[in-house]
DNA sequence: TAGCGTTACGAAAACGTTTGCGTGTTAAAA
DNA sequence: TTTTAACACGCAAACGTTTTCGTAACGCTA
């Protein structure tokens, strides 16, 4: 077990003083080719590499860049550690990975730790519990103290820094129209509360389609899913309303859901009625992730493309880091989703 | 944007040492009881927050761990982060995580960059080329220049270290009996070829309950899949395979899959032969992931509680870290699976 | 021989901490 | 009055780098 060599062991080798070392290893002209020569043979050999601690303090950067997420095991949130992964190792910076829990606390405390020298930047999306108190003051703090911030996907305008936005309104609006290009007219929503800003969005461009095609709104085609800790209640206390709206309205002939899970709980429902799909009911939903491509039927998606977004907001925040401009303006990017056609419509 | 407030800016304010300062916030007795309570008073105003690459450096240790994953865009790994990063922020530690994508130069890059400096200790899962080449000194060599290495679930012999692994054998064996109980007889194994160690240790435990049941055993009643970089060409020629099975043996009336992946393909084969499930053909899989749970019909599984890995591995690693006793014995964690009962069977 | 430019290297500060030890002041004890 | 102990604080080294500024030694020119 011998230990990792530094600058000052190969010093006292040589006989020489740090900074000769440290030069030597350079390449720099200062030292005469013999000695540099040697040096460098002798680093070589014992695998010098330099200390990224001490590289940090001195230069007063980490090179690496902290991912706060509310859950790691959404497939989306995996993408997006994938996406600044990817383009962070590319460009020589390491990746931190926090969890939020969907937790306000959490999220500050997540913050406050790596903040502390440990990071350049941040990369986040906002816990269910901040947007629900709306408390973004730690956030705002970060900004106000000089750390750059990237918001993706759940972001609020009260937060004045770089964006990456999914255009759910648009994504949702497309979706709609998908399901009226195949003729469907009585289409069910599911979706989630308002204070989820994605969710909102979405139902919204739901409402847009409809408004443009001059169709009414009817609200028992809207159900709401309620959130609460125990993710079964949720399942099946959102079966038994999806049931419910099949029995009310027999004539249902698509539903539109804002994320896969709840697509997948209508899958349940239509099985059990025994409506086959997609000529009997259509089904499209958000998130195009593992559910949707390998369940049957297949479902077509509305992808937001997370690798995309976290690469875009990897890119913007390491291209704010190494800026020497420090005030150029907040950009918000606007990644389109697209949808992906399988068996469901 | 104020600057963030250190110890040299405290002393400057009150005209005393960078050492009163620092022993004033720790409470120390040497420090008169004012000067200490307003420099505590004065820190807590500025909200100071000491430098963790500072103190990282003066201590030599980083309080942070390194996770390497091939993937992360697995429901497996991504538990497996979340049982990490648990128990890491419970016992204060700090999570940086890098992805190998399965590739071993991406593996030793990863580890080369965390090692100098940026982390205690690794925990991580090796590279399926990683394993192909059966080329393991970059693990030794940080194993042999003192940095703790926690291995789970893709591990071999040749390194000598922490280990977290599942009992393959043993869950595919039970999953397989769990068939025999509801009187299967002609069960399709679909699995991996055998240098992925998990795929061959499932593959055994299939064999050891056929043998143990006095069953013969049928090779064409095994698929192994052949890896390939594009996973749409594995799961077509993985679905056609099955289809080729079922047309051969058409008393198949079971499917034991080594991962989800695999049984979502047979579901759709089924589909499309009109088979009925459970009553026809059983399933059941390893990896209790989402297309399990939110399949129709949902999947018996084989959970091997990801989760609860991460945390043992997080724990194993951390205690090892702080203790004293620098070679106490190398201990390997076997987290037994257990069998979660759906519609499948 | 005084002056100058090279060459080849060293000293030291700096990044932000922690900590063992030294030291000046004061008040109590001898 | 002198000694001593407690008190309150400062110094400096250390962690591993980078980088600016010196500077000694040398050969060359005028």
């Amino acid at each position: 077990m011998k230990q990792k060599i530094t600058l000052k062991k190969i010093a006292q080798e040589f006989d020489v003083s740090i900074s000769t070392v440290s030069k030597a290893l350079k390449d720099s002209h200062e030292i005469g080719r013999e000695t540099r020569e040697r040096i460098q043979a002798f680093a070589k050999f014992y695998n010098y590499r330099p200390n990224n601690i001490a590289l940090s303090l001195k230069h007063r950067k980490t090179k690496t860049i902290g991912v706060i997420i509310p859950e790691i095991v959404h497939y989306f949130f995996a993408l997006i550690i994938e996406g600044v992964e990817h383009i962070a190792s590319e460009r020589g910076y390491n990746v931190v990975v926090a969890l939020s829990n969907e937790s306000l606390e959490k999220e500050i405390i997540n913050m406050e730790t790596l903040a502390d020298g440990l990071i350049d930047g941040f990369i986040l999306s906002l816990s269910k519990e901040t947007l629900r108190m709306q408390d973004y003051h730690h956030i705002n703090e970060a900004v106000g103290l000089g750390m750059p911030v990237v918001l993706f996907d759940r972001t609020v305008p009260e937060i004045a820094c770089d964006k990456v936005v999914v255009d759910d309104t648009q994504g949702a609006y497309n979706a709609v129209k998908h399901l009226f290009e195949r003729d469907r007219k009585n289409i069910l929503l599911l979706t989630t509360e308002d204070y989820i800003s994605v969710g909102r969005l979405r139902t919204q461009g739901y409402f847009q389609a409809l408004q443009e095609k001059g169709m009414p709104l009817n609200n028992d085609l809207i159900i709401k899913v309620v959130d609460h800790e125990n993710s079964d209640i949720i399942m099946s206390k959102l079966e038994a309303d999806i049931l419910k709206a099949f029995e009310q309205h027999p004539n249902i002939d698509a539903i539109f859901a804002v994320n896969e899970i709840y697509a997948a709980a209508a899958l349940r429902v239509i099985r059990k009625l025994e409506l086959k799909v997609p000529e009997q009911v259509s089904i499209i939903c958000f998130t195009d992730g593992l559910i949707s491509k390998y369940s049957s039927p297949t479902l077509s998606t509305v992808s937001q493309h997370g690798e995309e977004i976290g690469k875009q907001a990897a890119n913007l925040l390491i291209d704010r880091l190494e800026s020497s401009d420090n005030d150029y303006p907040f950009t918000t990017s606007v990644v389109a989703c697209s949808i992906v056609q399988r068996e469901s419509t």
